[in-house]
DNA sequence: GGGATTCTATGACAATTGTCAGGTTTAGGA
DNA sequence: TCCTAAACCTGACAATTGTCATAGAATCCC
């Protein structure tokens, strides 16, 4: 499994994409493939990051502790993105955790290997600033649904959101299975909340269940419940 | 008042500090300076950008309209800020209206002039990364907040980000004034709920208000509400 | 396989927040 | 100045959401 960052397929989903052969291959000699059990951390909020992780396969939650104790995921990524960039570029510890919600494989790439490439290839200092604004972009919709949403519409929304980004197994159900607890700190909302919501979509026939596992059944109604019918 | 970039002391606060002094020239030569009044838009959600705006006077609300008709304000930007880099960057339309909350005097600014500055001058680059980096770890503190405190502690906090981002006036009153509508965008409430709360903050003698205008009375107590006392 | 622990589920209730409906005040233009 | 429109304010009520308590189901680990 020790392969060369110059044939990695995940690459051409990132930044990386704009790297030379060469910058590429210092990259790959100085990087460490490490594997990431589900519920592990690959870093937690506070930690002074000294290089990003490129994730090869598996999901990690973004999520931010607020003063109330609970967590609010802010993100889920996934193969090809690249993780700590932000802390890494702005040279300040990483304001997110990273938690497996799956079994990863990341490959952690030290930090002087990106500083480098930034100081001296614009191409590659452009790539990740188009990623960054998309990023921003996207925290921007976030806040916005969050904020004028109800509950139940952004339960719906996160339903639909992992089906387009993570897809479906072949019974069905939500190819990424996320706790009660995840769901919650998706949406931002307390648990039982979310627990009621799920029981009441089920009840509806918008979705259906088998133990932690969700599938989705009536995808119309549930579009039709996120815009606010 | 027609003034020349190289000499601007607004640059100190933005990215266009890491220009070299002839892309400045550039750059003051093809800027166009404009006054927008109270009220007025700079640009509007969707509009495609031929380039951003330097704000060097006056303060700005930056707002996404949602499906249920109200606006979210996402930040407001003050002296030095330059508005619409994120889209001229990503090339997209803008995710966000513009709008002047006070009298503005902003520079506009081609986007030929910054994406060819962007191409050329790799420091530049890296500084504008890095502002984006900022603002980004900025959203995803509006997230968390809006997410997991009372509409009442976020009122508290923005009150207390108005102070130490906009100072006071001589009165003691904050020196930005917004709507109670603005207000309740900022926070993501309805406006009633919004002006409620003001009437109790005044009755529990944590602030006080004459007309729109609101002095901070009671820091101290203010930044215990925020922490969930 | 069994016991402990964590996760899911539901009820009952309280607190928060939104909506509607009305008033009053303020600000700006004719 | 006065008139009008907009902004502000308050009450009453309903809907949403959070909290606490409790119980069953699933899962993990020895």
């Amino acid at each position: 499994m020790e392969s060369r960052c110059e044939n990695c397929i995940i690459r051409q989903f990132n930044s990386l994409r704009a790297m030379s052969k060469e910058e590429l291959k210092h990259v790959s000699d100085s990087k460490i493939t490490k594997t990431v059990k589900k519920g592990e951390a690959l870093f937690e909020e506070g930690d002074k990051l000294n290089g990003v992780y490129c994730v090869r396969n598996g999901i990690s939650k973004l999520s931010k502790l607020s003063a109330n104790g609970k967590d609010q995921i802010v993100k889920l990524a996934t193969k090809g993105e690249v993780l700590g960039q932000r802390s890494v570029i702005a040279e300040e510890s990483t304001n997110l955790s990273a938690i497996a919600v799956q079994d990863m494989e990341v490959c952690f790439i030290p930090k002087e290997s990106i500083t480098n490439t930034l100081q001296k290839n614009p191409n590659f200092t452009m790539e990740v600033l188009r990623h960054m604004a998309h990023d921003l972009k996207e925290a921007d919709d976030v806040i916005v649904n969050i904020s004028q949403k109800t509950v139940k519409q952004r339960i719906a929304e996160a339903f639909l959101y992992l089906k387009n980004n993570f897809g479906e197994d072949e019974q069905g159900f939500l190819a990424l299975t996320l706790s009660r607890e995840d769901i919650s700190n998706v949406v931002g909302t307390a648990t039982e909340s979310a627990i009621r919501i799920i029981s009441e979509f089920k009840k509806l026939g918008l979705i259906h269940t088998s133990g932690k596992k969700i599938g989705i059944k009536d995808e119309r109604k549930l579009m039709e419940m996120v815009e606010g019918f």
